[in-house]
DNA sequence: TGCGTAATATATCTGGCAGATATATAGTCG
DNA sequence: CGACTATATATCTGCCAGATATATTACGCA
């Protein structure tokens, strides 16, 4: 047995918040989790057709409001093996690819100011993440519902990576560039 | 045109420290860059065949010497075609999927010890790679090569990364679960 | 001497998944 | 009324991990 899809439980945990359509189904997702998860339509469609044959889903199919919409609700069993799985152990920590550590490994080969250039886009994009999460917080800690600890914990964790990215960030850029002008982005830094 | 393979270049890299087999490379990417990167042999022979057929790496026969196996030597259109792709941008910060954190994001329907029970999980992995990483660390910063300073870069990502990890364990299982005994893993914190 | 076991070595298959692409309709703004 | 954007569903390609299959060599141990 090679990996088990978790595309499964992504969309039945999505679905205990509400009915939803493939598309909303996405756009939550991406508004939400989608700083720790994310899913495609290339795997919602047919997840969504799995769901509805073993009975964990149910379409509705909503045809006289405006366009023609299906949406899917969890059902009782769909909840069951929802809480199962959230039970299960979780699988490897296997360490993520990450393309900037690869290009970094071999870098010797690399000129100084293109190394700079990629340093200065991954803090770039740490920044752009840190001010988003950052809101999304505000937002998460401004609105009182039960799920909200479980919230505010998993993007506190987003927090904390970013964080801990751009100082690894700074330290790197200061060690392996020499001083010099001209090493940053478009926005200089502080 | 979707994500194109970074497999090649990773394989590339690494026989720019020595000719290698199939079975070499997988090897040497796991106790090298292995706590960034991950190849599988699924990947690397027909990748190989590729990168032969393009004339980036020269198969070597050894027939003699034990059994028979082929090695691989990067060709100096191999090199040329690495440092290329060490110079372009890199590709797309796409948040990993982390599924300890798609659990805690519906975590209310949870146990408190079986949500104990994955916290102490993360944190006794995130404590066996730490420890793992500081001996790399040490191992790297013996053996002086111009390779060095680079190498010691990314084993401090994996350093930053485990420390961050390990803090936001730390206050998220004193937010969530209520002061107790018991909720500790097999071996207990400090 | 022989047996089991681990390491070396090569290869293939299944299934998860992202990203791109195709297609169509509904609402909005000018 | 035309352009553009959001909603909505679906499929295809290709990357990739993990599992599995199959030999051969080396080594420890009895």
């Amino acid at each position: 047995m090679a990996r088990s899809s978790k595309t499964r439980f992504a969309v039945l945990g999505m679905l205990t918040l509400r009915p939803m359509s493939g598309y909303e189904l996405r756009e939550e997702i991406a508004g939400s989790i989608g700083y720790f998860w994310s899913e495609s339509f290339g795997q919602l469609y047919p997840t969504l057709r799995v769901l509805e044959a073993d009975g964990l889903v149910i379409p509705e199919r909503h045809a006289g409001e405006g366009r023609g919409r299906t949406t899917f609700a969890i059902t009782r069993a769909g909840r069951d093996a929802l809480v199962d799985w959230l039970g299960t152990e979780v699988e490897s920590l296997t360490p993520d690819r990450n393309e900037l550590l690869l290009k970094l490994f071999f870098a010797r080969r690399l000129a100084p100011q293109t190394l700079g250039a990629h340093l200065s886009h991954h803090r770039e994009a740490l920044e752009a993440q840190h001010e988003q999460y950052l809101r999304v917080e505000a937002a998460v800690a401004a609105d009182r519902s039960p799920d909200q600890p479980f919230w505010l914990a998993t993007i506190r964790y987003g927090l904390a990576m970013t964080e801990a990215g751009l100082a690894w960030n700074r330290a790197t850029t200061s060690t392996l560039l020499p001083d010099r002008e001209g090493q940053h982005g478009s926005h200089p830094a502080s």
